[in-house]
DNA sequence: CTCAGCTATGTTACCGCTAACAGCCATTTG
DNA sequence: CAAATGGCTGTTAGCGGTAACATAGCTGAG
């Protein structure tokens, strides 16, 4: 009633404020804020009260150095502007909800130097786990990561060697499959079109996976284009224009992810070409943008709302039974064939 | 030469253990870390050296905790599933950059409560600052912020009142143009798709000004259609389809965003209507995605990467000339009339 | 009535790092 | 040559919490 409730409104305020504004030690109010150790019902009450009208906020970065441990996850990942990731984020923080662990992101932009210094960042705040899209890092970052000492997985791909833990699929046997599957439709002049970053090893394997499955029943890429940055759904259209005026008699185009493919075949629709008759497309991914189009596009989906999920409860501790990390996690994507490659 | 580099690989590296390792105090060696205060050439080589060979990663815990300096900037957004607030993170990274800032992100998924506790869980990290999207929050939320003592921006909207800064459009002032615009265009019976979220302010208010705008020339909506969830590209067909099953007159749709109206350009355009003559649209947001469509949806861009630019200057304290905080920042989004609506 | 056995609270010693200041030595200056 | 100067390094005292242990009441069994 008669203490003014702020005594001084620049400072800011700890717990001794609080263990002062209630009568009670500093680490009284600690533990009733933390829920931790026994406290009468009459102290909590009175504490809660004068923390919530002080408008109190703990102090993690105390906490953190004193108790030794940190709810933050570190997530690390290449984009956020192409709905791949922002899916696996999706599926790491329903997990990680009710664990009290955190999830930091941090983007490279696929850039290694990049990875590696915001891997320094991370590492530095002490996080629980990492989270870390792709198996291929700087040396320095796999010594860093090596030497942390908390559980790192590696996501999205598993297609090497892991430092700790991966959860993922084989982007080379998802490539495999998608030229199986197409040359069991019966196409035969092929095209790959698709990105150009050098660092994205995951479309690279995919690549080297499909035309290892082309070379062995004798085909090989009828044409190839590359594209970087810009628009995705126009470069779609663009590129595929290119390929289908340089070889005009191409039969299908793979493109290394959905956003190309639904610009191609928006392209093809506008140009009338028969699709799927005389001309097959697909993607890779499996995102629901696909949904809308005029048409669907063949693809893969990449499994990426439950690497998310699978990577945070290794990190969370939930194990499936009994292991106690290093292990692998593949997951198999699945075909879509959709309305752009023909019927066997 | 003789010394394990790796004394125990469980136990964290401490400073103390690079200070070990090259004979020096601690404090030199914090000082060489950090780049500050007096080291000869010769001392700092050897910290180097030392810490590099022992992989030392610094405890930022700690170092924030004895300097009371946070290089951390909080950036809350209700999703990052739209493609509109990863541009606005690019913008605010852009100029975090280089100046040993960097953005945390957390995300609220449009709801009120979860943004409160975000925020509680961002400011016990103790921030240098905060970015917030919009101008609504709980009234605790409020008190926390207006409590924290650190610079808060409030982005993508100013109409309604900031707790201190706001960079943003009036999204009222958006819907109202585009109305206009439309009305200009001469078309007369006019229905509304978009978003039922009750939490999406801005949606709303759009819809607020473009109500005001009908009115104001005696017109109102000739129908409304409302959704959640899903993807918005089909989304945008299925309600399309519904509201000119129901209407038939309707000459003008417009969509809460441009996904949705992207989904309702492929629909109007496969039902072979005539687009902008019988029926025009028009979206909202500018994102990539339309360039690549059939036509260019009219659509109005929400400045989103200018904002993430502005907010992060203001949280840098690059403000343009000796301002305090507490600016308000209003930025104009320009009509993009594209393919879809009737030249005037 | 006494004391083990609780429960509820307080005390002490850090966590790993940095601000502030102190000290030392080699130069420079008057 | 003493004193002032300046460059480099070390010492001390926290930052705001929490772990671990200590202690004060109170209860009920013997």
């Amino acid at each position: 009633m008669s203490k003014p409730p702020v005594p001084d409104p620049r400072r800011t305020l700890t717990l001794r404020d609080v263990s002062e504004a209630s009568g009670v030690s500093e680490m009284t109010v600690s533990r009733v804020l933390r829920n931790r150790g026994d406290v009468s019902e009459a102290t909590r009450e009175r504490v809660l009260e004068a923390a919530r009208s002080l408008g109190y906020v703990p102090n993690k970065i105390a906490g953190a150095l004193a108790s030794q441990r940190v709810n933050l996850v570190g997530v690390v990942i290449p984009s956020l502007s192409n709905m791949v990731f922002p899916e696996v984020l999706t599926g790491v923080s329903e997990v990680l909800e009710d664990t009290g662990l955190q999830p930091v992101v941090g983007v490279t932009n696929y850039s290694p130097d990049r990875e590696e210094s915001v891997l320094y960042e991370m590492l530095s705040w002490r996080p629980s786990g990492l989270i870390l899209a792709g198996l291929e890092h700087t040396e320095a970052a796999q010594a860093m990561l090596a030497q942390a000492g908390i559980p790192i997985v590696e996501i999205m791909d598993i297609d090497g060697s892991p430092i700790d833990s991966a959860v993922g699929i084989s982007h080379r046997r998802a490539g495999r499959k998608m030229a199986e599957a197409i040359i069991a439709a019966g196409y035969r002049r092929i095209a790959f079109l698709g990105t150009q970053m050098p660092n994205d090893h995951r479309a690279r394997k995919r690549l080297e996976g499909f035309e290892e499955a082309l070379a062995r029943v004798g085909l090989s890429l009828a044409d190839r284009e590359f594209y970087s940055g810009g628009s995705a759904l126009l470069k779609g259209r663009e590129m595929t224009e290119a390929v289908l005026k340089r070889t005009p008699d191409v039969d299908f185009l793979y493109y290394s992810n959905d956003m190309i493919g639904a610009g191609g075949l928006l392209y093809c629709l506008d140009a009338g070409l028969d699709v799927p008759g005389k001309i097959g497309l697909a993607g890779f991914n499996g995102v629901e943008l696909l949904d809308g189009l005029p048409r669907r596009l063949a693809t893969m989906d990449a499994c990426r709302l439950e690497i998310g999920r699978r990577a945070a409860e290794i990190i969370a501790g939930k194990r499936p039974e009994g292991l106690v990390g290093g292990e692998v996690i593949e997951l198999f994507p699945t075909l879509q064939p959709g309305d752009t490659i023909r019927p066997t």
